[in-house]
DNA sequence: CATCCACCGGAAATGTTGGGAC
DNA sequence: GTCCCAACATTTCCGGTGGATG
């Protein structure tokens, strides 16, 4: 992570105001594509406030429920470690108590996770908190996070929205050069090749997994045809590390369809992948889930913009989605 | 107009885990 | 120990969807 970001100055400035702004609550909706700066932005200026007692960072795809995040928020507050078997109430009840009368900023990241489970209940009662001043900062890579919580819930919010679109090619490459000059060995990396990421992709994420891979296997100097040469497996990497905290069923999951799309290319629905999923367990002698819980696990890796998803609610079709997955 | 497709996704049930109270 | 209970991951159950087809 770097210590500065180049671009995104309006987000930036926007985050800064939250964090200084004298008067009540604001809370801010930061939403657009995966690798967009979304994360860095709101933790480099969390970083930079400190002005403000208690700043929380709560990564919502491993605190996934309302529990969990609840437990985090805890932590990071008091600072001690506390074991389960607390009720979510006493949680909330001293959670109230302890930022009663300090500034606090929340970030609940990837806030799409949480509220896949748990529904808004956690976020009802974060915007509900009788406290001070009191900043709640939600990150998501979905469009509307009016569809995804209730009415009361949204009402309480009141949040700005600001949406980060995608970087352009020439920002993509400045970007990456910056990142580059800092990771590598000066004219080690040739302008054609960091052109050539650049122009395939937009997300930075996978830009940087795309330079180190073939830095990895370049000889003296990255050329363009090092990149080439790695373009799917550096996807690949991205895709791993993107499941890294999930399950070995995401994996398989993803794996399914994947095979799908290189077998057949076209039409892929849920159906197919599901019992794709089947086989592959076989082979590898796991464990299956069931259908409903594989649906879920399928939206992960929609969330996550391994795959796209079109919903089809009935028609020649039947109730079902079509799905392949994203490349480069 | 009835029926079918094929699975979505809400709701409730199940089984497990790890506390606290006694 | 034993009983009780909340939280959770997962399963079970099933009503619902709208164009195509006869």
């Amino acid at each position: 992570m770097p210590e500065n970001m180049v671009g995104r100055e309006d987000v930036q400035q926007m985050l800064q105001n939250c964090f200084t702004s004298p008067v009540q609550s604001q809370n801010l909706f930061i939403h657009g594509p995966k690798g967009t700066g979304k994360t860095l932005a709101t933790h480099l200026r969390l970083e930079e406030a400190d002005n403000i007692e208690d700043r929380c960072y709560i990564p919502c795809i491993q605190y996934n429920t309302e529990y969990k995040a609840l437990k985090q928020i805890y932590r990071c507050l008091s600072n001690e470690d506390i074991g389960g078997g607390h009720h979510s109430s006493d949680l909330q009840r001293q959670i109230v108590e302890k930022t009663r009368s300090t500034d606090t900023v929340l970030v609940l990241d990837d806030i799409e996770f949480l509220l896949l489970n748990n529904g808004d209940s956690l976020l009802y009662f974060l915007t509900r908190m009788e406290t001070e001043n009191n900043h709640l900062i939600l990150v998501s890579s979905q469009e509307s996070l009016e569809k995804q919580v209730e009415e009361r819930t949204y009402s309480s919010l009141q949040p700005r929205k600001t949406r980060l679109e995608s970087y352009s090619s020439e920002e993509a490459y400045r970007i990456l050069l910056e990142r580059a000059q800092k990771a590598l060995r000066s004219q080690s990396l040739q302008k054609a090749a960091l052109n050539h990421v650049a122009s395939r992709t937009q997300n930075i994420t996978i830009g940087l997994h795309w330079l180190k891979t073939a830095a990895e296997t370049a000889d003296r100097m990255v050329t363009e045809s090092d990149v080439k040469h790695v373009q799917e497996k550096a996807f690949a990497r991205y895709a791993e590390h993107q499941l890294e905290r999930f399950t070995q069923h995401h994996k398989l999951l993803y794996q399914a369809v994947r095979e799908l799309d290189v077998e057949q290319g076209e039409e892929i629905r849920a159906g197919m992948v599901y019992s794709r999923y089947r086989e592959l367990c076989q082979v590898y002698s796991e464990d299956t889930v069931s259908k409903r819980r594989l649906s879920h696990f399928l939206k992960h890796l929609e969330y996550l913009q391994l795959i796209e998803a079109e919903y089809h609610y009935g028609g020649s079709k039947g109730k079902t989605r079509e799905v392949k997955p994203t490349s480069l």
